[in-house]
DNA sequence: ACGCCAGGTATTTTT
DNA sequence: TACCTGGCGT
């Protein structure tokens, strides 16, 4: 295999080792991607692989797509059997194939976070307790939480010892009865269940663990526990194994992402090799420095130094503004003269924040300044409450026991069912001990619905059987196609939201021709199949047609991407790093925060710039915090403005201090 | 059933 | 400051 040559030895050697598991830790920009692309490639041309007994594994659609084609570029063959998904799209692909023997039914649903926080409200009332937002996203996140420790709601309970861990306990418990009785899943239970599958039928896991021969996992520092659990169970004992990460770019443990995985590895993997990619093929010399001094403070790190043939380089710098405005004009000017006289693209350039609300500022002056940008991230395409509608139709009619959706759209278009109505159908479902789907089909014998409601109520049961039986053996988009226009609902839109109609047409015509492309390229496009991906599918699957425009991202959107000249904004004290020193675990959730500060640092290929305000308008007020404390470890160039000079009342002896020690 | 207003609340979110 | 949600009035 010639295709090898042009690795590094590292590379080489993390491509190769087949004798025994490998963990490959590879600093940003070194190369991961192409190493497990070319060790797939390798196992199947030189250790006889089928690529059917290739298992890979990384968390966003997006990466896998693209490791995806570059396997298949390389291999030249077909590539169907091969398994390179996300952890949740190769549970749900088990989980289609088994979950009969967990209970389900093989058509049920996933429900997103607001199908979630629905579920959750409807537990708190029925519980007696208030449902306060606040109050459902604490018990939400509590809840996931728990799901992906694997701890189960009995178990909760029984560890549950303040009162509001008790209700987290009993909401739990309910929420799960609730999903359970939809025929449905969340997120978290796409790997929670694929796990109990694998544990408790022994049938199962053989058939996996014999089928995947050679298995790899990519960015192993994000695992949590369960996909930690999914992981041994499909690998233990194995040595074609491969986990590739790097632990300074673990940022999502407040999501429970456990960095111990990655740090643990020898342990759990005996013999295993263990390969530093430290070669930087992105930045240049100036910007790995100023990532390594900044990386250097964290303690819980496998230590690595990245180093480049890309000597020469620009200095990092650093600029304080007097406010935000003034942050964002400085930064549009950059983008103008990089544009206009260095006469390069403004597709090549990045702003990142570490708050969405940080893009304001940006967003008017750009706007005002005629540069084009595009804002990832944010509201979700899948989110939009027209797409979402959709969805829920299909989702309602694929699978008859899903009530969240039904309920969602048993007045869309509006047909005169309202609130009353449901909770008297949902009395009688609760009465005579049935669900509400089934409770809807017998309304007719419901007295105390009114006899013309009740004809509204049969006439939409029979037009969801009508479409039941019409969308078999039809394609995705044109039943789409057929759905909007039985329902009449760009009418519907046209009504109900007449400023921003347009543009929830044109969502709706996205969504069809996603749709589409889906049924073009997938083998098997059903509408099960279809609500099987979208489920998954997240807004920067969609949207990364960047072309010629500025993006501007939260750190966290911007790992794995990477742009000549990047602007890291808002780098002030409260803001990034966004704890304070009285907050309990400070130190640790500072180390996460360093190593997002690292990320965005080391997508930068040519030009990196810090920004920060000394004011800024926050939640309407003004607030005005120190330089960051990363600056001081970055230790940039400073770059000081006339109009930056410091004035008014908010010139305390502590900035005074800390402006000194910057400029001197 | 729908529209308007008041009040509460604002990290990061691969799936 | 600005958004979103839920409650209330029509």
């Amino acid at each position: 295999m010639d295709v090898i040559k042009d690795l590094n030895p590292e590379q080489l050697e993390a491509t190769t080792t087949m004798d025994r598991p490998v963990l490959v830790l590879a600093g940003a920009g070194s190369g991961k991607t192409r190493v497990i692309t070319y060790r797939i490639a390798y196992s199947i041309f030189e250790k006889f692989n089928h690529p059917g007994e290739i298992l890979a594994v990384t968390f966003t659609n997006k990466a896998a797509g693209e490791m995806k084609s570059r396997v298949s570029q390389l291999l030249q063959q077909d590539v169907s059997r091969l398994w390179i998904t996300t952890f949740h799209s190769a549970c749900v692909r088990i989980l289609r194939q088994y979950i009969d023997k967990l209970g389900y039914k093989k058509d049920f649903s996933i429900y997103d976070d607001t199908d979630q926080a629905g579920v959750i409200r409807e537990a708190l009332r029925s519980l007696g307790q208030d449902p306060k937002e606040n109050n459902i996203r604490g018990i939400s996140s509590r809840i996931s939480g728990a799901k992906s420790s694997l701890v189960s709601p009995l178990e909760f309970r029984r560890m549950a010892m303040s009162p509001l861990q008790k209700t987290v306990a009993d909401v739990y418990t309910l929420y799960e009865a609730i999903l359970k009785r939809n025929n449905a899943v969340d997120f978290d239970d796409l790997l929670t269940l694929a796990v109990k599958l694998l544990e408790e039928h022994k049938e199962v896991r053989d058939h996996y663990r014999e089928r995947f021969k050679h298995i790899l996992v990519d960015e192993y520092q994000d695992t949590n526990h369960v996909q930690y659990r999914m992981m041994q169970m499909l690998s233990m004992n194995k040595t074609m194994v491969c986990a590739v990460g790097d632990d300074d770019q673990s940022i999502y443990a407040w999501r429970g992402a456990d960095i111990q995985n990655i740090l643990n590895f020898e342990k759990d993997y005996p013999g295993v090799k263990i390969v530093k990619l430290e070669q930087n093929y992105r930045s240049t010399q100036p910007i790995l420095d100023a990532a390594n001094r900044l990386i250097h403070k964290n303690s819980q790190r496998n230590e690595k130094k990245l180093w480049t043939a890309k000597k020469e380089g620009q200095p990092v710098q650093f600029l304080l503004m007097e406010n935000e405005m003034e942050e964002a004009r400085w930064v549009g000017q950059q983008i103008y003269y990089w544009q206009n006289y260095a006469n390069r693209s403004y597709g090549e350039v990045a702003v990142f924040y570490r708050t969405h609300a940080q893009s304001r500022a940006f967003e008017d002056v750009f706007r005002g300044m005629r540069i084009p940008y595009r804002v990832v991230g944010g509201i979700k395409f899948y989110d939009r409450k027209e797409v979402k509608d959709l969805l829920a139709y299909l989702r309602a009619l694929a699978n008859p026991q899903d009530e969240v959706s039904l309920k969602r759209i048993i007045n869309i278009p509006t047909r005169g069912i309202g609130d009353k109505t449901l909770e008297k159908i949902q009395a009688y479902a609760a009465a005579k001990g049935i669900s509400f789907p089934a409770a809807l089909k017998e309304s007719n014998l419901l007295d105390s619905i009114s006899p013309k409601t009740r004809a509204k109520l049969i006439e939409f049961d029979s037009m969801m059987d009508q479409l039941r039986r019409d969308c078999q053996g039809m394609g995705i988009k044109d039943f789409l196609m057929q759905l909007i226009e039985r329902l009449n609902y760009f009418n519907y839109l046209e009504q109900s939201s007449p400023v921003d109609e347009e543009q929830r047409i044109r969502n709706v015509e996205e969504l069809v021709s996603a749709a589409a492309d889906f049924e073009n390229s997938s083998e098997d496009p059903s509408p099960s199949a279809y609500l099987n991906q979208v489920a998954l599918l997240t807004d920067v699957d969609i949207a990364n047609d960047a072309n010629g425009i500025v993006s501007l991202m939260s750190l966290h959107a911007a790992k794995g991407l990477e742009f000549p000249l990047v602007f890291l904004s808002g780098m002030e004290e409260n803001i990034f790093p966004s704890i304070k020193e009285s907050d309990e675990d400070y130190l640790t959730e500072l180390e996460e925060e360093r190593r997002l500060c690292y990320v965005g640092i080391t997508r930068a290929r040519e030009q990196l710039y810090l920004t920060a305000a000394q004011g800024r308008r926050m939640y309407g007020q003004m607030m005005f915090n120190q330089p960051s404390l990363f600056i001081e470890e970055i230790k940039p160039q400073m770059v000081n403005l006339r109009h930056t000079r410091n004035r008014g009342n908010y010139d305390d002896r502590n900035s005074r201090a800390r402006r000194k020690w910057i400029y001197g």
